[in-house]
DNA sequence: AGCACGCCGACT
DNA sequence: GTCGGCGTGCTC
């Protein structure tokens, strides 16, 4: 038998080309490679200048990718030199957009490959627009997609027709990217005649906000911050701002009107949420000032919507975006403003993949656009506090709230002379003012940070605690659902019925509360209050979002049950009462940042109480009510607060008055895991300024299967960490085994 | 990222 | 004896 001869991995050797060398450019592929590779310009065509969208073979594959800055490789052979297929018909990439690309893949020490990934998150965005070919099912393709017909349909046929629905005409892209199938499924029914060609319809206008639509009239403190703003769009240079203000203050209607002022330039804008998808409300409020929606932009936004709103942002025509995170990589070709709203927020931190800080980022893209960045919150970061004591950032705040209503009063109840009975979490006088909030026909919320019911399971009479299986972490009893769940990697199993180590009976126990534990509860104390439980997993998404504020807003709700979803963004106007069921939850673990976190978290949920004709009552429940954070939340001087923070990391160095870089190693090999460690710890750097701290295990030190080391870099604000972090990582040999990740100003610290 | 090559274990 | 597991290296 022959054997089939076996394809060579090397290029057969070609002769050089005689006549004119071709024209090369440098072309950056949405892959984590090292750089940008070289192609070679066919004859006949126009040689595509940097920034312009292009299909290259590369591996055999056909991708696409962006003509990049630099000087090709002269030393590279002719022969090794591939041609570009083709120019996309797409506005090409920005100069500022590819520089912020490579500030970004620099800073964070990404491949900028896996950073322009980000910024071509859709790839049917790039086909030619206009007189797109489509496909649609034909009256056979119905009839099979119904059962009939009496087709014998393969497994990925059988997907194509579930997500085609009759009538409807998509991109081929389109339809093999969610059916999860390949091109050739797809060929093979258009061969069979199931699917036929069909123009793709020109997809619908973005509507224009229209900055002179008369929106709410503002008062004299936010029209002079507004005065403000406008001023920097207007004078179209990059300059930063943070807006500061109490919950309430109108901080949203001020820069709504920095938004428009954007809009009268003819630029576009960019609003950052921390969770867009939980931003019903705000939508609302965008919609009263400009008269129509805004352009969305979130990681759930799925194929078409995504679609059109890259090649709306591309072509200039979505004027306004609100988007999540990953927004900031949207192609504007003329970005005007950026604004981060709750920019205190950590969801700005983008953890896996490409680790990077969107509002850092922000200020970043905006810098290169030539734009105005306006930073938002009720409580300012430290990092933001302190740029802008330093003249860095423009610094603006909105001192009172609406309509005159007060702050709430806040008070902490010490658990240690009221507690709960036993088994219970909400003590004697919380039960009290509840009680007397609902008799007066008022609303009243139960904060506490933990889903579920309750976050540790143990067997009384053998001690055994349920854990995940993967992460070094307990598992979290969801009782609706009768499942113990892993909040870090997934993992769900049925809540056994004994306990699996001892095989005692009904000898498993609910350790600690979580929010359906504190429904429970509720439900006893308060049994005729309607309540509604608000977390991510009763929540899960832009419209059960919306039918809760409905609820509340109507009063089909009387008592709120929640998560820290319910901090953000909500207006509650008949919520009188908020109880913090744990006030002292976010300090155990004790990072760089618990304090203030906590502070922000519980001040921002403290300002969902009394907002509109009611003065609003808050009541934290906590051990350590002498606790600066409790103080500070009482008194309602954060400021102070946040200069004592700033006291407490200046004299060592922490940020902001330090540079941090936590090196992490992991593998699912616990002792190569440890070796790498054990290497880069001493080969760490040092010097002046410079210090390492580690290896040590992470907090989290088993996740997902994979055993976790930490080391971190500690610098003075004046050493660039990244050229370090470059030698030090170099000097290190890596088995395939184990990942080394760096994550340049850490957030988290497990 | 994806894909082919190559070198080690369990099956028709 | 082959099929196939995924470790390793490469892609202009």
């Amino acid at each position: 038998m022959p054997t089939p001869e076996k394809k060579s991995r090397k290029k057969p050797h070609q002769p050089a080309l005689l006549g004119p060398v071709r024209p090369r450019v440098k072309v950056l592929l949405p892959l984590p490679l090292d750089g940008a590779y070289d192609y070679g310009v066919p004859e006949g065509m126009a040689v595509p200048g940097p920034g312009s969208f292009v299909e290259v073979p590369f591996a055999g594959r056909e991708l696409r990718g962006v003509v990049w800055d630099g000087a090709p490789d002269p030393t590279l052979s002719e022969g090794r030199l591939k041609n570009i297929l083709g120019t996309l018909i797409v506005p090409p990439m920005t100069d500022s957009l590819r520089r912020f690309i490579d500030w970004v893949a620099a800073y964070t020490m990404a491949p900028p490959g896996a950073v322009l990934r980000m910024a071509m998150s859709v790839p049917s965005a790039l086909e030619p627009p206009g007189q797109q070919a489509g496909w649609r099912l034909s009256p056979a393709g119905e009839a099979a997609r119904a059962g009939g017909g009496g087709y014998r349909l393969t497994e990925g046929r059988r997907s194509v027709l579930d997500i085609m629905l009759p009538g409807e005409i998509r991109a081929g892209a389109d339809i093999t990217e969610e059916a999860g199938v390949s091109a050739a499924v797809l060929r093979g029914m258009v061969d069979q005649r199931l699917v036929e060609p069909a123009l793709l319809p020109r997809r619908t206008a973005f509507p224009s906000p229209d900055p002179e639509h008369p929106g709410p009239e503002l008062r004299p403190e936010q029209e002079e911050a507004a005065a403000s703003l406008r001023n920097l769009v207007g004078e179209r240079r990059f300059g930063v701002t943070l807006l500061a203000g109490v919950t309430g203050s109108g901080k949203t209607e001020v820069y709504l009107d920095a938004v428009a002022e954007c809009l009268r330039q003819k630029r576009q804008a960019l609003v950052l949420l921390p969770e867009i998808a939980l931003s019903a409300q705000w939508l609302e409020r965008f919609q009263e000032r400009f008269g129509c929606e805004p352009a969305l932009w979130h990681s759930e936004l799925g194929g078409r919507r995504r679609r059109n709103t890259w090649r709306a942002v591309a072509e200039g025509e979505a004027k306004v975006l609100v988007g999540a995170r990953s927004a900031l990589f949207l192609p504007f070709p003329d970005l005007g403003l950026i604004i981060v709203d709750e920019e205190h927020e950590t969801a700005f931190k983008q953890e896996e993949g490409v680790i990077y800080h969107a509002r850092d980022m922000a200020v970043v893209r905006a810098r290169f656009s030539q734009a105005g960045c306006v930073l938002v919150s009720a409580t300012p970061s430290l990092e933001t506090l302190n740029n802008a004591e330093g003249g860095r950032y423009t610094a603006l705040s909105l001192p009172r709230r609406h309509g005159g209503a007060g702050l709430p009063e806040i008070t902490v109840l010490d658990l240690k002379r009221v507690p709960p009975e036993r088994g219970r979490f909400i003590s004697p006088p919380l039960v009290e003012a509840v009680n007397e909030t609902l008799a007066r026909g008022e609303q009243a919320m139960l904060f506490l940070n933990r889903r579920g019911y309750a976050p540790l399971t143990l067997c009384r009479t053998c001690g055994h605690r349920m854990r995940c299986p993967n992460c070094t972490a307990w598992l979290v009893e969801h009782r609706a659902q009768r499942r113990l769940q892993c909040h870090h990697c997934g993992h769900t199993e049925p809540t056994p019925p004994s306990c699996p180590e001892c095989g005692a009976e009904n000898s498993l126990t609910a350790i600690g509360p979580g929010v359906e534990r504190v429904q429970e509860e509720a439900a006893l104390l308060f049994p005729e209050a309607r309540r509604l439980v608000m977390a991510s997993d009763t929540i899960p998404g832009p419209a059960a979002a919306a039918e809760a504020a409905r609820q509340v807003a109507e009063r089909e709700v009387d008592l709120i049950i929640g998560t820290q979803i319910v901090a953000k963004g909500w207006h509650f106007p008949g919520l009188t009462l908020v109880g913090v069921v744990d006030a002292d939850l976010g300090l155990a673990g004790g990072d760089l940042r618990a304090a203030e976190r906590t502070v922000q978290l519980l001040h921002q949920v403290a300002g969902r109480a009394g907002r509109a004709e009611h003065p609003g009552r808050v009541l934290l429940q906590s051990w350590i009510p002498d606790h600066p954070v409790m103080q500070a939340l009482i008194s309602g001087d954060l400021d102070t607060f946040m200069a004592e923070e700033a006291a407490a990391r200046r004299p060592g160095g922490w940020p902001p008055f330090g540079r941090l870089a936590a090196v992490i190693v992991s593998s699912e090999d616990e002792r190569a895991a440890d070796r790498v460690a054990r290497d880069l710890g001493l080969s760490a750097p040092g010097g002046e300024g410079v210090q390492v701290l580690g290896p040590a295990p992470a907090p989290l030190s088993l996740l997902r299967g994979r055993h976790r080391r930490r080391l971190l870099l500690k610098a003075r604000r004046d050493v660039a960490v990244q050229p370090l972090l470059w030698d030090w990582l170099s000097r290190v040999e890596v088995p395939s085994a184990v990942r080394v990740q760096v994550d340049v100003d850490p957030v988290s610290f497990l």
